[in-house]
DNA sequence: CTGAAAGCGCTTACAG
DNA sequence: CTGAAAGCGCTTACAG
């Protein structure tokens, strides 16, 4: 059985027509309408209250057509969509930046960048169809930020790739600061031995995690552990705790760079009958379910990631409608102490 | 610090343009980029060639205020973001739909329903903003969801709350079925006291798995065991695992209406000493990290998310172009035997 | 098969 | 302070 449905194409009213019943031209409905100074106070009553009567809304396509804008902006995220949504760390990021344009006149839509043909990406997003876009994808080549850069408004939520030293802006976290921060706490806690199991070294966010684990362990004048590098994902985590148990290298701590590997991490040392924290103490990044959903429930830094997607936005906009900002954003982060440590 | 960009606005290409380097009227030229087939073969390869040569792009609000259509669809979610996105299962409905919608003429967008105010979203749905709205999110009254169909096409991705008699299009599994597929390979794993824990019992999608779950084991001639309600949270999920093991009955396996739950619930299950699979069997639905991060790995009902969110923007799609579709879409699901089992 | 013209619903100089 | 007019970039009857 199939239905059909018709809709009531009920035309939402016109510019005009609040004009005629204002009594007044569509011009002065239209200047209203945006806030213009120099119109009557009696004027701006009668014709809000036709509005009102009316329950007018401009139409978003005539509007966009004249003042150039689309009140648009394209989160760009990468075509393996589904290991991007099994991160909860990009669905926190959208979540915030989802969030915080409901409170502006933009709306988000999400633009999948295709692999095969990434001119198609850009093509969209230069033709005037986003007023700006969020990136946190790696574009395949680097030197496509720059030109996308030059044509609209564009804020980053990933470091790109190779060495842009155009005027970029980037929304992050510190991510040498956090590392920093949960080694700090298992050298307070008391140990000494601090292995790391690292993100994947051949991004930026990977190596100033690794180096905040490393310099904070010799600033204490203690000597850095074993390092295994993990790829985010909990059986990368798995897979570099089981190296880590392998090597000679003996250690009472752990700094793992995210609480997915974290919790990959955990199974396996529960598997080889070490206790957490008692042989072993945890700290990682990102405050998740990846994170509360253990035994123990483990001590992260919080990253803060939802309003990291906010930060984004709200930079964003802050650049298209023609302000200056920083080029880098950081977001605050905090330690969350529970009981891996 | 702080930088100020500039955008070159290359104004890029329009009709005219193109219609001059082809030597033809825009008219033409549209009629070539619409596939008007009442055009020769020679003038649609000279427009082809122009629009290539000048990498043109139709405006897109241009288009959108003659034709009044903005090919944008909305997806409606819940004003608490924060909850819905940790749900991988939510997550994983957006990547199938985005995924889709990359592959149309139609851009996705995130619209977060106001609670405070519902009828700004209304509006916003009904005002043209989009042709055609996916509902992720309960709205507050029922009623709001009929006059919403009346206005532009909708597809439910949830069931509506209270008893809706109007045409309306919603695409969905078959929670009995999955939930009986669940059951029944318990039943065939030889075990005969099976306990539940269902999801809240004031959804239908709740009480349709804790149907399907008692039908299948009374069909087998056995005895349904206790059941204990669930949020679908892994907290939830542990709570109803204590009250299960609490009570006096005894169970040899329990069906755990959400991955999320079963992951809390095997918390609980290994605090208590019990062995999975040797003491409890546990079958569960959703084929996601929360099934796969576990020990041991989960053996599920996979739901095939991603497709039902895929499967929406199809149906609306179709709605849209003034097709007619089923009001029911069943996504296909599939048993995963892990090791719970 | 193709072109000239009107119109989609707004905004914004330009006059007054 | 307000209105008439032009124009944003398309599509589509209407003629031919």
């Amino acid at each position: 059985m199939t239905t059909e449905t018709s809709h009531d194409t009920t035309l939402s009213p016109t510019l005009e027509g609040v004009a005629a019943l204002a009594g007044v031209s569509s011009s002065t409905v239209s200047r209203v309408i945006n806030g213009s100074p120099q119109v009557t106070e009696q004027t701006v009553a009668r014709v809000n209250d036709a509005i009102a009567r009316l329950g007018y809304v401009p139409n978003r396509a005539a509007r966009s057509l004249v003042r150039r804008r689309t009140q648009m902006i394209a989160m760009v995220i990468p075509e393996r969509t589904a290991e991007f949504f099994a991160d909860p760390y990009f669905a926190e990021v959208i979540q915030g930046a989802a969030m915080y344009a409901s409170s502006t006149d933009y709306s988000l839509t999400l633009l999948i960048e295709s692999e095969s043909a990434p001119e198609k990406t850009h093509q969209f997003l230069r033709r005037g169809n986003v007023d700006g876009a969020l990136i946190l994808s790696h574009f395949s080549a680097s030197s496509a930020y720059l030109e996308l850069s030059r044509s609209i408004p564009v804020v980053f939520g990933v470091r790109p790739t190779g060495d842009i030293d155009a005027e970029i802006h980037i929304v992050d976290v510190d991510n040498t600061a956090a590392a920093a921060l949960a080694t700090q706490h298992l050298i307070d806690r008391g140990r000494t031995r601090i292995a790391t199991i690292s993100g994947p070294l051949d991004t930026s966010a990977g190596r100033e995690r690794l180096e905040g684990w490393r310099a904070t362990i010799t600033a204490a004048g203690l000597v850095p552990g074993a390092c295994e590098e993990g790829d985010y994902t909990p059986s990368g985590g798995a897979a570099a705790a089981r190296r880590l148990l392998d090597s000679t290298t003996p250690f009472d701590a752990v700094f793992i760079a995210s609480a997915q590997m974290a919790a990959g991490a955990l199974v396996v040392l529960n598997e080889r009958g070490l206790e957490v924290p008692g042989d072993v103490a945890i700290a990682t990044l990102d405050n998740n379910a990846f994170s509360t959903n253990t035994s123990p429930q483990l001590t992260t830094v919080d990253l803060h990631t939802a309003d990291k997607g906010a930060a984004m936005v709200e930079k964003l906009v802050e650049l298209i409608q023609g302000g200056t900002i920083d080029p880098v954003t950081l977001v605050p982060i905090e330690l969350v102490t529970r009981d891996s440590t």
